[in-house]
DNA sequence: TACCTTAGTGAGTAATATTTACTTACCCGT
DNA sequence: ACGGGTAAGTAAATATTACTCACTAAGGTA
């Protein structure tokens, strides 16, 4: 009983500065570079610690790469549930999270780029605490699509899980250009438009 | 002139037997494994060369995995303009596009692998030919949008550029759980669905 | 004081991508 | 048929880089 308070306490607490160096000094070059091209050596000169510190801290490189995602996720999905809790009518709230994310993704590119780009190739991904938080963001989506069609605004021979498909991918690819390339990308006007072909839909 | 009648022929004559060894070998690992955990030896062993030859053909690890895509792109390709050929109706040709890309996907994972999680994340894949061959595919996309609105089938109001990320994000997010997990995917059945929402919308 | 834990170090090691100098075989004009 | 040039392929060296390990310094606590 007193280990798992002490390691209760332990988890809470606030970590190491070393640890959050090496975490914002990943975060800060994969402003400019891609992962793969970052090295260890690279992150522990601008974090200010040595090598070997990295690895007191987290499992591998990719590891690193997962907590670091986790931290952003964490802030992402707390402005995205704040912003359609509020929210009666599903559509809207659908709507509001197709916005809200993009705006997200526009205004955080290295969360964007790692959550888009950097991760999905490696298996091990999937099993990480980061993924997790994927799965409970889908999770909304999908239950708000489901209370959608018991409540008549959405059409009930409508595949919620598809749905819930074009509405993700639509979110991704239109944010690729500008995370890929740096391109500007007036997200009012662009979520606006997806809005508009997902539910209006786009033949005369 | 004679330079570049020589420098013709030798574009279009079949590649060296090493060459084309290499990228099989490649295209086969990448069924079990990751690129990044596929090393430059298990790709010598499993061709029957030798390490060195790999660097012959191609500048680094990387541009072999592009030009592998370019291969399995290129077929891709003239599968998907054979089955829009005959059509008219520009919403017809577009739900054979979604139909087919989503099909080749999933006959082909290592392909879609490739395409969807392996190249995007270095920012000199997009300087490669195989992009180039994106770039195509989804320029033709978007004149068939185009044509569609100007023929009015589709709406007039309808954003071309926005038209096409749904479309391609669709695919590429319906496919991703069959790639990253292997999961079997019922390509009819999923296209239908994401068309039926495309064009008809999912608001009642 | 003595001890234990945590943060951090720095010099290694091993894996692996890439380079380089070399060999072998084949084509082609004379 | 011969010799020069070029393409295919090799084998070993090198360089990069992720990762390990044995250690030190600084608090805190009994």
């Amino acid at each position: 009983m007193m280990e798992s308070e002490q390691r209760n306490t332990q988890l809470l607490k606030t970590p190491p500065p070393g640890k959050i160096k090496i975490m914002n000094a990943l975060s800060e070059l994969m402003r400019e570079k891609d992962f793969n091209s970052i090295t260890t050596a690279d992150i522990a000169a601008t974090a200010g610690v040595t090598e070997g510190l990295i690895y007191k801290y987290f499992r591998d490189k990719k590891d690193l790469l997962y907590q670091v995602l986790n931290g952003h996720f964490q802030t992402f999905q707390n402005y995205i549930v704040s912003k359609i809790e509020t929210r009666k009518s599903s559509i809207e709230k659908l709507s509001i999270i197709i916005k809200t994310t993009l705006k997200s993704y526009s205004i955080n590119r290295v969360f964007a780029r790692i959550l888009l780009l950097e991760v999905r190739n490696s298996p091990n991904y999937f099993e990480s605490d980061a993924y997790d938080m994927v799965k409970i963001y889908s999770r909304t989506i999908l239950d708000i699509i489901n209370q959608g069609i018991k409540e008549g605004e959405i059409k009930e021979d409508i595949d919620p899980h598809a749905l819930r498909q074009v509405i993700l991918g639509s979110i991704e690819h239109a944010c690729l250009g500008e995370v890929i390339f740096g391109k500007e990308l007036d997200t009012d006007k662009v979520s606006e438009h997806i809005c508009n072909i997902i539910f209006i839909g786009a033949k005369k």
